[in-house]
DNA sequence: GAATATATTGGAATAAAATGGAATTTCATG
DNA sequence: CATGAAATTCCATTTTATTCCAATATATTC
């Protein structure tokens, strides 16, 4: 069965807890049996979970370079980024999750709401049901000025626009 | 468990004590288990908390060049950067630290104050809620430039703007 | 140098919140 | 229509946070 694929409807308990949908869990309980998770708070609005694995290959070149930390601000920087907008939890028995409260704000996921889970093949992503519609559509708009691109170098002329 | 990560409120008591967030008091005393870490003072205007390994191995290249010191005003000013600007602190039994007055002030981390704590996967940082604030908005929009970079490069093609 | 005042530290009690689980309801399937 | 599975809601328990107070240590004044 293919991992993490598929867009499903859920709902944001009064506690700020998810139930995700059974295919994800077991995606998840496939790659790592104690079902912990990561969480990333991702700059475009949405509440990413990943593997640990997967999020530790993610990180795992910059956070090799610890003496240049001292005196870089680019780097202490994105340590806060990942670290700040980064944590673990695991999937409880029940198959729930909890998501900080920062982060539900963050991502506009208030308690109590529906939400949509979207699989993105290495992990899921949580999103805000109307931020999921204008994301659609941006990937849609960029496909479509790339398709033109593509059209456009083809021919070997420069675009119209 | 991924160590030092999240973001959560706190608040300084009365006498400019912090009562550390549990997993972070837990990812310190894993390195260490007497529970002692440096605060360090951050140029940006936060407080750092870092194992006391993690402190020795950020500092160490500079501290090996110690036959420079006597030519260098750009060292002997990192040192006293360094220097002055750092200590040592031990966590107490019930997880809270004293923070110096002079660190305190410089950080505008007042007493009785609500206060962020945030993981950067090498250790902690305390921020001034406002503070903290900016912070985020300059990391989200260096992101959003660097991303539209990258659309923009990608379609090999000046934006529209 | 002693006594008083002040600040600092540690701890306990109370209040709040998060967690886990069970029960009921809903939905899908045979 | 009945059965099983899954989802949602609700409640009890445990854990965590906050506040307040006592004890100790430090500083100041006479």
């Amino acid at each position: 069965m293919l991992a993490f694929c598929g867009e499903e409807r859920c709902t944001i308990d009064a506690n700020g807890r998810l139930k995700l949908p059974l295919q994800f869990i077991d995606s998840f309980l496939e790659q790592d049996k104690s079902g912990e998770i990561i969480l990333h708070c991702l700059d475009e609005g949405a509440l990413a979970l990943y593997g640990v694995a997967t999020f530790k290959e993610m990180r795992y070149r910059e956070l090799q370079q610890q003496d240049r930390i001292a005196n870089s601000l680019l780097m202490r920087r994105n340590l806060r980024r990942f670290g700040a907008m980064s944590c673990s939890e695991t999937i409880s028995r029940q198959g729930r999750i909890t998501l900080p409260e920062s982060y539900r704000k963050r991502c506009a996921l208030a308690n109590s709401s529906s939400v949509v889970v979207v699989g993105i093949e290495i992990g899921v992503e949580i999103w805000n049901a109307e931020r999921w519609e204008k994301e659609l559509e941006a990937i849609s708009s960029y496909e479509k000025l790339r398709a033109e691109a593509e059209i456009n170098s083809s021919i070997e002329r420069r675009p119209l626009l």
